[in-house]
DNA sequence: CTCCAATCTTGTCGGTGTCAAGTTAGCAGC
DNA sequence: GCTGCTAACTTGACACCGACAAGATTGGAG
């Protein structure tokens, strides 16, 4: 499908990456190693350089198609005919299905925040966001114009998501995040 | 003041935490390092290890210290007689006064869960998110009860706050982190 | 004055990220 | 079919780091 193919391992790219979100999702990012990515998919401890140039590089990499992988979630949600409530719930079905992808998209002091790939994705996820804010027709609160109501959205959206796979939530909320999320961002959506 | 005083330093232990939260306020939880943390305080490279055992040990010494000062940042807005919305806004300065406390108190991979002084601490900000939360005497809505209105509260608030800290949010929003929070949050709590 | 225990130092080990230089392998052009 | 090119990967090295063990220093209790 690439114009760009493997040469000797086979799609070592697409590997590593694989492994990482594999191990961060074990153990986070702080602890991933690229000489242990690199044992992992059977090549030399230096290999991973030459794809990502540098540990960041991998972690961008990551990041990026961790904000396509999000666009997708929203795309279909919105193709489902969800509303914002449901693209809500699909935002942290992401962030629970992708733990390390996730978890690094939020932390740029880990990335290479001028990565163009990083950038394209990151407008991409943002279009999908602000779709599924904007297929609200009727404001469903008077004077609060739609930019503002789709950062409270993106808010407790986001922060369910970030408290839920850190844990800090208190665990009568039962194993089911989607079902945990929508009794929580619920108020926020639909205002008595 | 703390009845185990420092014998050569002159108080170390405080010391390094204070040089940690700069250093992580700089670059990040993952580049911070023990050995230059020495070398700023002025000992040897080993001197961290014996007042916090272990790199997770300082970050768990942080962390800790880090739900203690939201809890006092919690309590002082409820003196104050602020209520919930206030509340709201005295997180978002916390996270955004005390970046490297936040950045560490969320990510349970970097800490030693177990241990019991961060769990006090935990249980203290604990106490004090539900106190602001019960301070609201009228249910706003219908059938939401307090529990589930207190997780709607905290993740808007956490949600804006980590997106606020790690520049996911437009720059239109300002520069102002807390007049930015009183827009973003106030729809969830001032329904139409 | 003695002794003890907490504090800190020195030395060392395996592991890691990164760079430089060399090696292998697929492919294009003659 | 051979040559040369370039991307993919290896080998080797260096500085840095976290952790551990053992020793030195120091303040204070008895």
């Amino acid at each position: 499908m690439r114009d760009t193919r493997p040469y000797h391992h086979g799609d070592l790219r697409r590997t590593l990456l694989a492994a990482a979100a594999e191990a961060i999702t074990e153990s986070g990012p702080a602890a991933l190693s690229l000489r242990d990515l690199a044992r992992r998919a059977g090549v030399s401890h230096a290999a991973p350089a030459h794809h990502f140039g540098d540990k960041a590089g991998l972690l961008t990499a990551l990041a990026a198609e961790g904000f396509g992988l999000l666009a997708d979630e929203l795309d279909r949600t919105r193709a489902a005919g969800g509303g914002v409530l449901e693209a809500g719930v699909g935002y942290v079905r992401f962030a629970v299905g992708h733990r390390a992808h996730f978890s690094v998209m939020f932390q740029p002091e880990l990335l290479n925040r001028t990565d163009p790939g990083l950038g394209a994705a990151q407008d991409r996820a943002s279009d999908a966001l602000r779709a599924a804010v904007a297929s609200v027709q009727e404001p469903q609160r008077r004077g609060a114009d739609t930019r503002i109501a789709g950062l409270s959205a993106w808010s407790i959206v986001h922060g369910f998501a970030t408290l839920w796979v850190s844990g800090a939530l208190p665990d009568d909320l039962g194993s089911d995040p989607e079902a945990a999320a929508r009794q929580v961002i619920r108020p926020l959506f639909a205002p008595g």
